[in-house]
DNA sequence: GTCTATACGCGGATAGAC
DNA sequence: GTCTATCCGCGTATAGAC
């Protein structure tokens, strides 16, 4: 066996392989021996890019979050903003659904997701909302799209009539959403966003309905 | 060793200690080992009452939906009921926020979520919303209280302002959330949630801004 | 219905050679 | 920076005695 010359790992790397093996088989398929493997390397060559298992981890949620877009926080008005932010950010989750228990845990001490967190609130504020509201549109927008991107509601209907029909009258038909799961919950986040977004709308102070001025 | 006159195990205290488990360390800490342990037996016993681990977990899934009050479902107006139902269902994921990542991956073969699915979309059908937004409803809800269950927003952020202040100027409070978590998360769900309904009720067929009135 | 015994593999992590 | 060797515990599940 030649020992390389050139290093064979790098955290980039680590993380990539990582990620991947999380997305196909979930959080659970990820050991340190089974990523050394796809690696092409032995389990504590590890050790020398990460100090433990979970600062891997660390690492693959803040690659994540990273790719969200914000630009358009403090830039667009609020609810133009909420909404594309919304959609960037689901769409960031669901691409790594197995990963959406991890980083529904908080940002803690992950950069990109303080960074977000960061740039939500400060838009809102920015806007004219109260602090304390601020906070609360920002954890219910998570709310929101974190449990879009936890899995599909409409995969979770099985493909087989005869579960339903029997005991179930009004899912008839539910058999048939697994088939066409990625355009009903598509379908469903965006009926959903709307409906939020226009509903804060109508909450907002002083612009709620009533007329009157906006931005500070 | 004495072998027991009476049996020491039923499916009901299996389910109720391993979820209690659950509740305290995590799905992952739920093995048999641990359970059979808890429960004073030795781990092969078990299967005589499950056939296999994931039976158990379907078996704790499936009493937290149970749980849920759906009587107003199909009995008061739609987005009152709406209102009731979801705080019902939060609650009963709330107090199980591990499981939460199984139950999201929808209702499969468990009954009781079967039940929940079919009371949801029914009641949304009676009261005249035409099938596919029922179930575009009905996921946009779900999307929601899973995600509000999943993990506290407040208690996502470290009680430590020195992590914040430096980076993150609009974080510069955050720190303080973690002391008041229960009560930010509870604001920032009944905040959500009237938006979301409110913004649901303005498009209701016939209602939505346009022809009929409802309340505005 | 519960027990003992056992099969067999995987888990994270460390020490120390090269 | 990567390797080999190794520690030690935990995981699900089965066979067969009582």
């Amino acid at each position: 066996m030649v020992r390389p010359r050139t290093p064979l790992l790098s955290r980039e790397r680590i993380v990539e392989v990582a990620t991947a093996i999380v997305d196909a088989e979930g959080l659970d398929a990820l050991s340190t021996r089974r990523l050394a493997r796809e690696l092409g390397v032995q389990a504590p060559s590890l050790y020398n890019h990460f100090a433990t298992k979970e600062e891997i981890v660390d690492a693959i949620g803040d690659a994540i979050v990273a790719g969200v877009d914000l630009s358009m926080l403090g830039r667009d008005p609020w609810p133009q903003a909420l909404r594309s932010w919304a959609r960037a950010y689901r769409s960031a989750f669901r691409a790594h659904p197995n990963v959406v228990p991890f980083l529904a845990r908080g940002p803690a001490r992950r950069p990109a997701s303080l960074r977000l967190a960061d740039a939500v609130y400060g838009a809102l504020v920015d806007a004219g909302w109260p602090p304390a509201q601020a906070t609360r549109i920002g954890a219910a927008m998570r709310y929101f799209v974190a449990g879009s991107a936890l899995g599909s509601f409409a995969l979770g209907f099985v493909d087989d009539p005869s579960l339903y029909e029997a005991d179930y009258p009004h899912l008839r038909d539910a058999h048939r959403l697994a088939g066409r799961h990625a355009q009903v919950d598509d379908a469903a986040f965006e009926l959903g966003l709307d409906a939020l977004v226009d509903g804060l709308e109508r909450k907002f102070p002083s612009g709620g309905g009533l007329g009157g001025r906006h931005q500070e």
